[in-house]
Order: structure tokens, then C-alpha cells, then sequence
DNA sequence: CATTAGCAGTCAATTGTGGAGAGTGCTAAT
DNA sequence: ATTAGCACTCTCCACAATTGACTGCTAATG
């Protein structure tokens, strides 16, 4: 395949993700200054329907990207644009309050992603198992209720009153103990631990050990993982624009609101690189008409764009690149030096 | 206007809304049982017509209700159906786990509207200001990071660390002046006698008023309202298949997302019954072209269903009614009673 | 006076037709 | 390998004709 062969396709690709319409070998010589004639484009398009990269739609119609076409434009053709600096001040803008919620701060992403990209933005939080415990804290709030606070190196996680009755000195030393046993373990570690103490080995006192199961039961119930998506809507006029039924434009949206059949999936597609997923080449039947841009995170939590099959590729896997690792920045640092300090807030 | 116009009204509000389309003089006699024939039908179409309560969309076409028609069969017609047993039980096993945190109540809650709607359903959150404090904790977590939990009437409100100083023989001090002092009190009440400790009414020692800062400007922050919505794809078929182009549709959806706009115009219009807003009766311009049925369930906080205009008022008033009036039943639980105690868990 | 039968008039929806325009494929020449 | 030129294909748009569903009106009826 020659050079020009190349440009034909990257021209037809480009004009097509600009204007959504198909590109003619005429317009194509006077856009792109090529210096042959249309009936040489002409054959150079034939080869390239022959490798499946472009198609018409009709007989006598222009020619626009097959999945294919579209997947080979990505991995050789694409060039990674650069986010302007007017993009990445904003960015930074809309980072710069720091939220100590790290679900606000993950909805925020997404919001961002969206904002961005004109399509739908979406963040899978962070598997919480993955994480480690910084400490627990038990507040004795009154005289039967016991206030449960649980922090790992992402800040707070999960907060839970149980209904207990202990003495300050009790909980004094559960704390202690706890703390001692199981600062810097897994999350996960933690909830099995707290199984165990629940069946006994620790204390034999009934009462702690249904303390202790109560926080198994919280840890496990509450370490669920959330998909947060953000603008939607504005993807809907894109996939409608693509010749999309309504319904199956629908159900595009709907699969994002499930979100336990989506989360594993798009965990199970991710990698530390930026990467994008075409049209058929999705696993999710009803993601078939749609193509994803994605990257991980850490604590295999992920970013990512989902937008038309007909997206601008570049500019989503510059901004989910972008954005994707300022997130694992944040999230790596440690919470403690992101927290805000009267100085910080005031200026 | 006889019963028999009265009649011919309901009919033709009750036909279009389930099946959408005009209703003739002809089809009426037919599906009805009227023992007149189809020109005396037409005679108190007519009639109807002049009083602004039906309309045609052509001349020859069949008649179909006005928003003036809807109003006066919300108002007079409509006879509330009662939710079937299925539906009244599935509303009771979706509370059945009752979830401490009040956030995620509100999220099922509005998932809950919309599912069984089958249109948008939404949940303005309850004004935390108008709650009361129930105790504020404050824990140590380590050499310079305290945690502050903040409990209100409907459970845990807002949970921050702040980055501080202090000795535990401190923070039992203080912990124990703000308890004894401001317990019961309203959160905009305890919001603006925190400012005054900042000030320094309190204690002159500047650490301790930065901390008081803090606190003030976490309970400012977080007690921003919520407005969830869920299910809006579901609303979108209805809103196209009225006839809406797809951007107004789209707008609906969007001014939702505002939530500060939407909220205050949806607290507004609440009142302790359910209500309906039909169409151009809405003054916000973008929900125009739609319906919203709501009722208010305390502390300022709203539920409704978001629908087209021809949308079956019967059951969204009988739906939202039924959820209102549990959802306002379980916040004005005290929370205590609500929490999971292991035995209930269990079963 | 309310009701009715019958007929004329109105309009949407559907189908078919024809011409213009855009673009390709092929062939023969360079 | 490239090009010019021509025939062919298919969409898109506008226009016309036909059909069918309702209504409005008028004159007759109990």
C-alpha cells in the first residue's frame, strides 16, 4: 500500500469524521491538493474497498471508513493531538477545589469527559478491596449507637452506624487492636479479618462479634462499584446523525445504567495505555453501534469517552489520556496532601 | 354541560392517552356504548370544542384532548386509580433493606418513580438546613488530621477531616461544648453559630477558629441540595412520539440537569398533596412541553414523575402518592429505628 | 327542541412519476 | 501507471393523483 493509497484514506476518514458526509474523489482532489487525476483516486478507492478499509453507501455514492477502516486509522494513521492550552487550563481548573469525596470527585470526572469530548463521559470507581486501610475509627454517638468510620489511602470510605453497646473503654480497645492488626492490609483482608473476628477468634463476647459482622456486612455491601456517566443526552443526537434507530440508540444508554453488566465489561477492556474499542469489536451486543475510548486508572477503576463509531479519535484519546492521569495523580497521591488547609481555601 | 358531554370528554382524554390517537364521533358510539348516533356526538364535540377543551389537528380529523381538557379531567374526571397489590407490594420489597444513607434512599426512590411510570422520575433532597442536629463527633485520626461527622435527624449529613492540631483532651471539650450547646438546634442555626465561634466568640486561640471555619464552610458547602432523576430515557419515545423535535425533547432533559434551576422551581410548585402541572402551565419555559406530577415529603424535599403531557395522570398521581407518602414515613422515623440490627439482617 | 340521516367538503397519508445532480466504473488512449 | 470521457446507477426532490377517514351542515323527525 503506497503513500497515497494512505492519504486517500486518511482523507476519507477525516473528512468523514468532520462532516459526516462521504467523500468524493473529486472533492477529495480539490480538499486534500492532490496532483492526479479523480480517476486515479477512483482506483486507488477500489483497492481500498477491496481491503475492506472504506465503503459506499450506495452504487454511485462517495466513499466513507468501514469498522475497519476506522481501527486501521487509529493504530497507524491517527496523530495524537496535543489538548490546547486553553483545554488543559480547564482541566486544571475544574480540579483545583479538591473534594475530599472521592465519588464527587469521580462524577466530576465524568462530567468533565462529557464536557470535553461533546459525547458521554463515564468513570468506573475504584475497586475499595484494592486499597489499603489507613484506619478505623469507632464514635460512640450515644448510649446504644456506635459510629463506624473506615479510612483508606483514598480518604474516608465507608461510614456506618451500628447498634451496639459498648463502654468508651471497650471501644477504646477494639479500636486499638484493630488499628494495630490491620492498618496497611487490603480492604479485602480487612473484611475477611473482620469475618473471622466475628466468628470468634478474637473475643467471645456475643455482642462484639455482631459488631464485627455488622462491619463485614457494611464493608461488603458498601465496597460496590459505582459507573458514574455524565451527558448522555448529548450523545444521543450523534448516534441518531449515524443512522440509528431510536430504540437501538436507547438501548446504548440503558446498557450504561446497568451498571453491573457494564462495569465488569469495561473493567475486563481496559489497560495503563489509552485504547479504543470500534463499533462491532465490542463484546456488549448493544455497545455494537458505538465505540468506546477507555483507559485504567489504578485500583482498576477506569476513565473513558463513549461516542458515536464516527467519533474524532484523536481528540478523545488525547483528552481521556489527559484527564485519566491527572486522576491517577490525584488518586495516588496521598489524601492527606490533597486536603484543604484554611491557607489554600482562602487565596 | 350535560353528563353525556361530560362523557364524550373523558372518553376522548381517556382514549387519546391510551392509545394517542384523535378519537371520531364514529369509533366513540362504538367503543363506548353510547345509545345517540355519531351526529348528536358530534353536536356536543362542537360544544367542547367552543369551550376550549378539545381540539382537531386538521379539519377533518378526529379530537383529541386540549391542555385545558387535561386540566379539567385531572380536576374533575380523573377517578385515582389505586396501585394493584403487585405494585404496592414491589414498592414495599424495594424499602425493605433500608439503607443508612439517606443519599442512596433518594436515588431507589426516584429509580422507583420511574420504573413504574414509565416515565422520569425524580427526588429533590430534603433541605438538611431544616433538619436537626442530632450530635456532632469529633475523632482523631492521627498526629494532624481530625475527622468531623455531623448527625442530623435523618442520619449522617456530612462526614470531612480537617487538617488540625489538637490534644484528645481537647477535642472532648470541645466536642462537649458544641453537643450540649447546639443538639436540637436547626443546621442553618448551627451553621451560623459555628461562624461565631470562628470569629472567636469562643475560644481566642486561632488554630481552634480556623477549625470552627472549617466546619462552617463544610456544612455551607454540602448542604447544597440534590436532585435526582432517573430513567429519562424511558421519558424520551413519549416525549418524540408527541410530536416534539428531538432538541426541545433534549432540553427537557437538560434543564433537569440543572439542578439549581429545576430545584427551586420544583420546590415552588410542591404542596403536601399531589398535584399535577400540565404543560404551558409550567413556568419554567423548557418543561412547556411537558407534565410533572409531585407532591412535597417534608423538610422541603419534593418527588414526582416528569411525563409527557398526554401522559396517564390516573396512575402517576396514584403512584406518586403512594411512594410519597412512604418515603415521608420513613424520614420522619427518627433514623435510629430505621438502622439494621443484625437479627434483621438475618432474616 | 333535542336528535338524526345523509351528503358535501376537507385534509392527511400513500403511491407513483419524472427530472436533476452527484459520483462511480469501465474502456481506450497516453 | 495514469488519464479523459462517457455510460450507468442511485438518491433526492417536487409534483400529482388517489384513497379514506371525519366533520359540518341541512333538512327531516319524534
Amino acid at each position: 500500500m503506497d503513500d497515497r493509497k494512505l492519504l486517500v484514506l486518511k482523507a476519507i476518514v477525516d473528512h468523514y469524521i468532520k462532516t459526516g458526509q462521504p467523500l468524493s474523489s473529486k472533492t477529495l482532489l480539490e480538499d486534500y491538493g492532490l496532483r492526479v487525476s479523480s480517476a486515479t483516486v477512483r482506483n486507488d478507492m477500489k483497492y481500498l474497498e477491496k481491503r475492506g478499509l472504506i465503503r459506499k453507501e450506495y452504487s454511485s455514492a462517495g466513499r466513507l471508513p468501514t469498522e475497519r477502516g476506522y481501527r486501521f486509522f487509529v493504530d497507524w494513521l491517527v496523530q495524537l493531538s496535543e489538548l490546547t492550552r486553553h483545554d488543559q487550563h480547564a482541566i486544571m481548573q475544574s480540579y483545583r477545589f479538591q473534594r475530599q469525596q472521592i465519588e464527587e470527585l469521580l462524577r466530576q470526572t465524568a462530567f468533565l469527559l462529557a464536557s470535553m469530548s461533546g459525547y458521554a463521559g463515564f468513570v468506573l470507581s475504584p475497586r475499595l478491596e484494592e486499597t489499603r486501610l489507613e484506619s478505623i475509627a469507632f464514635v460512640k454517638l450515644d448510649e446504644e449507637n456506635v459510629l463506624v468510620v473506615v479510612v483508606s489511602e483514598l480518604g474516608i470510605v465507608e461510614h456506618c452506624m451500628i447498634r451496639i453497646s459498648l463502654s468508651p473503654d471497650e471501644l477504646q480497645e477494639i479500636s486499638a487492636l484493630i488499628n494495630e492488626k490491620l492498618r496497611g492490609h487490603r480492604l479485602d483482608e480487612v473484611r475477611r479479618e473482620a469475618m473471622q473476628f466475628a466468628q470468634g477468634d478474637g473475643w467471645h463476647d456475643p455482642t462484639l462479634q455482631n459488631a464485627f459482622a455488622l462491619l463485614k456486612e457494611t464493608l461488603e455491601r458498601r465496597l460496590q462499584r459505582r459507573l458514574h456517566v455524565e451527558g448522555f443526552f448529548r450523545l444521543l443526537p450523534s448516534l441518531l446523525e449515524e443512522g440509528l434507530e431510536l430504540t437501538k440508540a436507547l438501548e446504548v444508554l440503558t446498557i450504561l445504567g446497568d451498571a453491573d453488566r457494564s462495569s465488569s465489561y469495561l473493567e475486563s477492556l481496559s489497560s495503563p495505555e489509552v485504547r479504543a474499542c470500534i463499533g462491532s469489536e465490542n463484546d456488549l451486543r448493544e455497545l455494537r453501534s458505538c465505540s468506546l475510548v477507555l483507559m485504567a486508572y489504578g485500583f482498576s477503576g477506569v476513565v473513558g469517552i463513549l461516542g458515536p463509531i464516527r467519533m474524532d479519535y484523536s481528540k478523545a484519546f488525547a483528552i481521556t489520556s489527559y484527564i485519566g492521569n491527572r486522576l491517577r495523580t490525584i488518586l495516588t497521591l496521598s489524601h492527606w496532601e490533597q486536603m484543604p488547609t484554611l491557607a489554600r481555601e482562602v487565596d
